[in-house]
DNA sequence: GTCTATAAACGGATAGAC
DNA sequence: GTCTATCCGTTTATAGAC
């Protein structure tokens, strides 16, 4: 896999969209700078500026990458048997989100900073709520059908709820510093 | 809350909190400055800081004035017949305080700001959500026993859960310009 | 109480040398 | 690609006049 002699090879560009994920998972939009960025990967605040012009386009990429990782992960989910295993499966992808437990979701990070972004990162937090809201209705509308989940009302009114609880159980995760709040929302769609 | 229609003159002292208060709402801890106060209110930033020596002085004293108008307002709903109509009016509530869909409460967008609090306001967005948490699940518990709410789970737990999906669904209804995200969450908790 | 003036650090961003 | 140097507006905060 790595064909040099450094052990470690992964580039600057990658660096910095790591530390940026990280960033806008704890802090949020306004909460750190490319001076941040610049002491933890190592290199001058105009070495970024060189791989992203400006803060919107770092942010752009961090949102799309974020997103495309865990919709990937979540797909691989539709392997599993029943609904309700898939639910868990879910909720699991998302606890090891939360990190140390000082993290939240990048996206709902973005939705509470949506007055400081642009159009574009605007369009793909949204697209990343209606993919997980599509992803949801489905699973709900199988463990319904299979009698293993519990759900009041339509799929899709159901499944946007629930992703709703999940994106507040995230910050009330790392309010109270536990992640049993993650799992006492899936329990409220069980039978 | 500053509902009232006299166009009496109000203090800069609560001019100020009530801005600083919209604020919070719309752009988080990190997404105004003084000097926007300073705009809006029409003094000197300087004159803001005599009465707010330092922005977490403002800010605790903004999220007390919130969560203290809040609590009565919720606390007056006591007065409804039974537990499905003290939840209309709760859903109700937070409701206006999404403004024009704008806004989303403020100690849950303190919750999304957790790493730039300090320790006070930290503790006033954790009492502020317990408060609501103890709340409701009275409510969920006289629903249960009156047949006209459906939980799963103990009362507590379900509370949990159902203002974790409020304050998610506060994001989500200001992420795509609809209040129906709202009442879809009441709904999940209906028979 | 409110102002002017100012400090000192931070913010995003650019030009140009190497 | 990465650096130094720099620009310029912003932000929080203080000192002191009125």
């Amino acid at each position: 896999m790595n064909s040099d002699k450094t052990p470690e090879k992964t580039t600057v560009r990658e660096q910095l969209l790591d530390h940026a994920q990280v960033l806008l998972m704890t802090r949020g939009y306004n909460g750190f700078s490319y001076r941040d960025l610049s002491t933890l990967v190592g290199v001058k605040t105009s070495s970024i500026h060189y791989y992203f012009p400006a803060k919107e386009d770092l942010v752009l990429e961090a949102v799309n990458t974020y997103s495309a990782d865990v919709m990937s992960s979540i797909y691989a989910i539709d392997s599993s048997a029943t609904a309700e295993k898939k639910l868990d499966r879910y909720v699991k992808l998302f606890g090891k989100l939360l990190g140390e437990g000082n993290q939240v979701c990048l996206c709902g990070m973005l939705a509470a900073d949506l007055d400081s972004l642009t159009e574009d990162v605007v369009h793909a937090v949204q697209a990343f709520f209606k993919a997980n809201e599509s992803w949801l209705a489905k699973v709900l509308a199988e463990g319904d059908k299979q009698q293993t989940l519990r759900l009041n009302g339509k799929p899709d009114v159901a499944a946007r709820a629930l992703f709703a609880a999940l994106q507040g159980s995230f910050l009330t995760c790392r309010l109270f510093h536990t992640k049993l709040r993650l799992d006492e929302v899936a329990q409220t769609v069980k039978r």
